[in-house]
RNA sequence: CGGGCUGUAGCGAAGCCUGGUAUCGCGCUACACUGGGGGUGUAGAGAUCGUGGGUUCAAAUCCCGCCAGCCCGACCA
């Protein structure tokens, strides 16, 4: 027999972090490179998964009165122009249409031809564009609230990509509304955060922290931007999803304004909220281990796959009945609210593989049926968290089925949010500080620190030393955060706490 | 955009220093043996060695340019 491997994904998660994640999103056959630079192509399995964090937040957005709509690819680069801070943020990272045609270039190859009047912008995020549609809709304090999402994909032409972390282009969804008063859009800015936050730890198991960012990190021409913040399996941070206040800059650069009920001419108050294709990266990083990916069941495409294990075509036949009538009955269960998803694998390969192929793709339960277990009427199963499969009767297995679905999803979550507990501390002195992000090796990408929870006063006067220590200040949480302290760095009177940590 | 590493069959690699026309493992195809486990054997298919140029009788190998990927840095809503 030849040796397998000791994990199904090489090198470990310890080994070489980031090796490590390329090779789960290989191994569970998410996405690839793509012959273009920065982007990927989402495979079917990464694509369903996608699909189903959609759905999910979808409907979190209708409940909350939103509607979808859609707005241009392309942005004039006029538009763009009109908020300082916002041209200042994005303008480095744009990508520019110039040209509408193409032409022979008379060595058999091709050359643009027809220059714009105008550049157009492939859209970074689409504040500017919908502002300017907007300020069409809106005339009265009657047209507001204006609510709605669209689901798009964006470019940004980053420097280093990584998938599903940081890519040129992506898959996200962008909230975009409008308020009569400036209360109503910061109470409809936390309202979306808190819809992440209840996306990020229902559905992925994924503990967040709700808080606010600190004005150097904030969205170029936001007033306040509110984030969900995570921690990775290398003790990193993750921002999986923002939420902005927008104030009245945008309106004012794009004259959205409206007459309220006493004939006054009024800016309006907008928001944006968005998350994006990087959530399924922060989905591999929590959860998964060093035998690939791992799927909380809630958003996994398949919950169970059957596995029917038999030597010959009469020993298949029996085999495969007993498998689909089990399929069907399981099907028939119902979890968080679906009816569970089954699938049978019947393909012609072996075993062995059969069953690291689902491992390595996350599938929360695996069922072997064979001959001995139909003997039996039970059959062996393997969650995907747990080490050791069990026999188990079938009817049990069909009432249990749900309970055991249940059982992986908060398993998963209370996982993530020990490692996030045991590697958070609360830090007093710049000493401390410097010695729990200290790195032992050259290699910065090696796991180690976590999150650091830190009184802060100023955060100008702190750049040079999160600078050197390659940290940066993640958010302020919003929660348990109303002692006052002294600044670990300055030793002056603080108000709140940061969590500081480094960061994707 | 700077530094480092890399690009050879679908995937992973050896060969490169010391030029002579491509090797191994996995996978794939067929057959046989196996059968609660990514097994064994036999036979096969599959590569203009990232790309363009140069040096040479001869380039995967040496030289230059370009492209792409990864890691680090800068940058990062």
């Amino acid at each position: 027999m030849a040796k397998a491997p000791k994990t199904a994904i090489t090198p470990t998660r310890q080994e070489d972090y980031p090796e490590w994640f390329q090779q789960v999103i290989r191994g569970a056959d998410l996405a690839e490179n793509s012959p273009v630079r920065g982007c990927m192509v989402i495979k079917p399995w990464g694509y369903s998964l996608w699909e189903n964090m959609q759905r999910a937040l979808d409907d979190m957005f209708k409940a909350t009165g939103h509607q979808n709509a859609y707005f241009p690819l392309f942005i004039p680069m006029s538009f763009l122009e009109k908020e300082a801070e916002h041209v200042e943020g994005f303008a480095k990272e744009c990508a520019v249409v110039t040209h509408h045609r193409l032409e022979p270039n008379g060595e058999g190859g091709l050359r643009p031809a027809g220059p714009l009047e105008e550049p157009l912008i492939v859209r970074p995020t689409s504040e500017t564009i919908i502002g300017a549609t907007y300020a069409k809709w809106v005339q009265s304090y009657r047209d507001l609230p204006i609510l709605i999402n669209q689901w798009a994909n964006v470019v940004r032409w980053e420097l280093r990509t990584r998938m599903f972390l940081r890519t040129a282009e992506f898959l996200w969804q962008e909230g975009h509304t409008v308020h009569a008063t400036s209360e109503e859009a910061m109470e409809e800015t936390e309202r979306m955060i808190g819809v992440y936050a209840d996306f990020a730890e229902n559905w992925m198991a994924m503990p967040v922290i709700v808080g606010s960012k600190t004005p150097l990190e904030r969205f170029p021409g936001a007033v306040e931007t509110l984030a969900i913040e995570a921690m990775m399996q290398d003790h990193k941070a993750l921002q999986a999803g923002t939420s902005h206040f927008l104030g009245q800059n945008f309106s004012k650069a794009q004259e959205i304004k409206f007459q309220d009920q006493n004939g006054d001419i009024q800016f309006a108050w907008t928001t944006s909220w968005g998350v994006s294709t990087r959530l399924i990266g922060a989905l591999i990083m929590t959860h998964s281990d060093d035998d690939g990916f791992v799927l909380p069941p809630r958003l996994a495409p398949i919950h169970v796959v059957l596995l029917p294990i038999y030597r010959d075509e009469e020993q298949r036949g029996e085999v495969i009945r007993y498998v689909e009538a089990l399929r069907d009955e399981l099907s028939k269960q119902q979890y968080a609210g679906t009816a569970v998803r089954v699938e049978i694998d019947d393909r012609d390969i072996r075993g062995g593989e059969k069953k690291w192929y689902h491992v390595k793709r996350g599938v929360p339960i695996r069922i072997e049926v064979g001959p001995k277990d139909i003997e039996k009427d039970s059959a062996f199963v393997a969650m995907r968290t747990e080490s050791k499969s069990e026999s188990m009767p079938r009817t049990q297995l069909i009432s249990t089925i749900g309970d055991l679905l249940t059982k992986i999803q908060s398993d998963l979550y209370n996982r993530a949010l020990e490692l996030r507990t045991s590697n958070t501390v609360t830090i007093t002195t710049e000493a401390e500080f410097r010695k729990f992000f200290a790195t032992t090796t050259e290699d910065s990408s090696e796991i180690h620190g976590g999150f650091a929870m830190c009184h802060f006063a100023d955060e100008e006067s702190l750049q040079p030393l999160l600078k050197e220590l390659k940290v940066t200040i993640r958010c302020i949480p919003r929660d348990n955060n109303d002692t006052p302290g002294t600044c670990f760095a300055t030793g002056r009177p603080a108000e709140k706490m940061a969590i500081f940590a480094k960061a994707y």
